[in-house]
DNA sequence: TGCAGCTATTGCGCATTGCACAGTACTGTG
DNA sequence: CACAGTACTGTGCAATGCGCAATAGCTGCA
């Protein structure tokens, strides 16, 4: 099964949701995310939903030497990353509850 | 909140899942997603559905005349169908877990 | 020195897909 | 006839995840 669509709009939120509590660079994240089960998200993909966010104001960002290899562009959350959050996270909820709500009644009727 | 792109990849799903059991023209199908709680669903986005999905042979189609305007084209799920919505019902069940596996750290780090 | 391999980021172009909008057409009501 | 509700089609756009290539720093090995 090809899981790429489901990730449409909700990578944001699983960005959001890695970067809450502790400030986070581009392959970490990455890293994070397939441990969390997304197994297959593309590097492009996150690298790309950060800048995103970065512009749209929801994050901040700065560069960090590293020892084990070229540096580190760390992101965290500010307020408007934190709202984001919060908002998308109730969405997302919602909407699940909505498929599930849909999905229950297959093959009961 | 725009939840439009939460729906990228799980329309077809929802789709399925209001074909299942009961056969079904597009018109008809927007206005159960939309009591289902899918409010906002566009009408080009079901029908441009239905056409995908029976193009990619999950569906069989047929036309009704109507008494109250134009004729109806029906949808029915046929064995590629259902296995499609089964098989979509089991991606889409794991990923929501993921997902909110996810966001059970928010807010606890 | 040179090469491999992991770490880390950027940019390009593509494919998918939901949607707005316009157009067509049938039925019934005033 | 005008208008509203029903019902479908087609066009073109916008958002976004991804593959792939390029760049570059670090470690270890020969």
């Amino acid at each position: 099964m090809d899981s790429s669509q489901l990730l449409k709009g909700v990578l944001d939120l699983a960005v959001l949701a890695v970067l809450d509590g502790r400030d986070s660079y581009g392959y970490d994240v990455v890293r994070r995310l397939r441990e969390a089960g997304l197994d297959d998200v593309g590097d492009a993909s996150v690298y790309g939903t950060l800048r995103r966010l970065f512009k749209a104001g929801a994050l901040t960002s700065y560069v960090v030497a590293s020892d084990e290899g070229p540096h580190r562009k760390y992101y965290g959350l500010n307020d408007v990353g934190r709202s984001l959050l919060s908002d998308s996270a109730r969405t997302w909820t919602s909407f699940a509850a909505t498929m599930d709500g849909l999905l229950k009644e297959v093959g009961a009727g």
